[in-house]
DNA sequence: TTGGTATATAGCTATATACCAATATATTAA
DNA sequence: TTAATATATTGGTATATAGCTATATACCAA
């Protein structure tokens, strides 16, 4: 039952499940995620420590980025379930299609270099 | 993704995801669910509106009782899928398991009369 | 080492929610 | 109508959580 209610409330907010979203068409950074959410960089981060704390993300490190990716291959049911069935939902969203729309566009060095300009 | 979102809320409860497992076997009534649950009265309300508010379960009322029975015919995708894998999800749970075994014997009846007869 | 940059953690606040007791409502029987 | 009973609603409290700012950590380059 925890790992269940584990995944339900992990996905019952809404910006954790466009995390997920994004991370359908590939690896993100931090910075890139935060660029496409518009959140404060510690609100993106610890909403990644829920996602891999609930197995539904995980992520390899090069150099000082982060990079998060689905947890595709997991065998417990629910994570799995979920994810698949997220592939197909809410992609007619349209706060979602908007948001997904902009992830191959999403450049780290770009947006690194905003912040460095924004000074 | 409203929907989804309410979907996933009410079923992050541990108390309203057990509601669906014991709906699962037959139609109950308010006092049968607290019975199994052992809450408040008022509280079982609470769920079972926010359950029902979510079009996961419905309910007919018979005389003083209000039967709720789970909304297998949702045309709601996210509503069906989770409805249909619940089914099997969270069967081998011990908590499930040993609520589940004594909703066959749940009386009514039974159950209004330890009621009064208590005071 | 030192400086710079991406991410993580700590601490706080505002809001949401699960629970209960008390009360209100709805239905049936007398 | 009045009494009895099953359920719903209200109001209060304690806890959980999503967001932020400030700060710490991790990693790379010079």
């Amino acid at each position: 039952m925890k790992k269940f209610l584990k995944i339900t409330k992990v996905l019952s907010d809404k910006n954790r499940v466009k995390i997920l979203k994004m991370l359908q068409y590939k690896e993100l950074c931090v910075c890139e995620i935060q660029e496409g959410l518009r959140l404060a960089q510690p609100t993106v981060s610890n909403h990644l420590k829920i996602l891999e704390d609930a197995e539904l993300i995980n992520y390899r490190k090069e150099g000082l980025w982060v990079n998060y990716f689905l947890n595709n291959k997991s065998d417990n049911p629910y994570i799995s379930v979920f994810l698949k069935n997220l592939k197909y939902w809410l992609e007619a969203d349209e706060e979602v299609a908007e948001l997904v729309k902009v992830v191959p566009e999403l450049n780290r060095q770009n947006i690194c270099k905003k912040k460095f300009l924004a000074e």
